[in-house]
DNA sequence: TGCTTATACAAAGACCTTTTTAAATACTTT
DNA sequence: AAAGTATTTAAAAAGGTCTTTGTATAAGCA
């Protein structure tokens, strides 16, 4: 059994009717809002440690959690900031999960040479990871035998791993003996 | 007691009056000669590994060696090359040593912001490693308890590092209980 | 006088490469 | 007008490049 470990989710959340970026800078110490670079505000986060950007129609777009559950925090917690700010924000707003990333460590290595399947790229000058695109996101893979999942879907992504792993016989040599 | 490894031995030698470059690259497989780009021609050998820059007035400097005993097999290995090519070379000609660059393992971490010693320089943005510069040469001291020395002869730097790992106090701590 | 060019070498830390995703504004091309 | 590109953020993986230090050589340039 393979363990998949999430490294970064990304999310998103629609918190406010409307925010005042420009007042709003003013109020959170650290945060960045540089409208000619970019049109979002963005504040860091320490715990859980996190970025997060606020858009002037209410939405906002956070990354660097470990978990869904960070992501849950981090919404409250800006909220929370917002409503200390004098702005209005919406009751239990819809979290949505838009990407996870996940790490794997296979514990034997892999000669990424030999790997031939339908939908992989290695091109070891450009970059050192094996690309494997599925249909419901992407898994690297590296000669060390870790591996780096990208999907949207927790559940999805470990049963994409167990697959990679069974049909490209890549089981631990251990498990094998 | 350390380990001193010499990991590059730099070296300069006349081995002839004078020396047709433009001749003697067309004669040498795989030299390189630019005279636009460098005044010196190039030829690596691959024993002992080295790199040896030939020049018009009968100079020689090689570098890449990891012994004193290599770069004496170079310059005799470059005048049989020579005279093979019908270019007169000295008979045993004097072999200059100008500098050794050895690592060596304290099989200890240490901590660098500690070191205050006169003479070291320790800007870890910059480089990773503190510079102590002495007479006779320089100490990079890493964190890893790694260390690369810069000297111009092999027991100088021997003795260089001893002290430096006495008066810092930097034995392994295995030996010290 | 000082810097550049080129060569080898060790150390370790930074930075780059790739992949994914939302946001919304600006700019360019079709 | 639509499509495409660019901007910013986080994270993992591993391989490459760069940083610093010393040294000879000699020609070119400021």
């Amino acid at each position: 059994m393979v363990e998949v470990k999430i490294e970064n989710v990304v999310a998103s959340s629609l918190i406010s009717r409307e925010i005042d970026l420009e007042k709003l800078s003013c109020l959170i110490p650290d945060s960045e809002y540089n409208p000619d670079e970019h049109q979002a505000m963005l504040i860091r986060l320490k715990e859980p440690k996190s970025a997060v950007f606020l858009l002037q129609n209410g939405k906002l777009v956070c990354t660097g959690m470990k978990s869904l559950e960070e992501a849950e925090r981090v919404v409250r917690n800006v909220c929370g900031m917002l409503e200390s700010s004098g702005i209005k924000t919406y009751k239990e707003p819809k979290i949505e999960i838009l990407g996870i990333v996940a790490s794997v460590d296979l514990g034997r290595e892999i000669d990424l040479e030999e790997l031939r399947e339908e939908g992989v790229i290695y091109n070891p000058e450009e970059f050192p990871g094996l690309v494997y695109r599925i249909k419901e996101g992407v898994i690297m893979v590296f000669g060390s035998g870790k591996l780096v999942c990208i999907g949207r879907k927790e559940e999805e992504l470990k049963e994409n791993v167990e697959k990679l792993v069974r049909n490209w016989g890549l089981e631990n040599a251990k498990n094998r003996s």
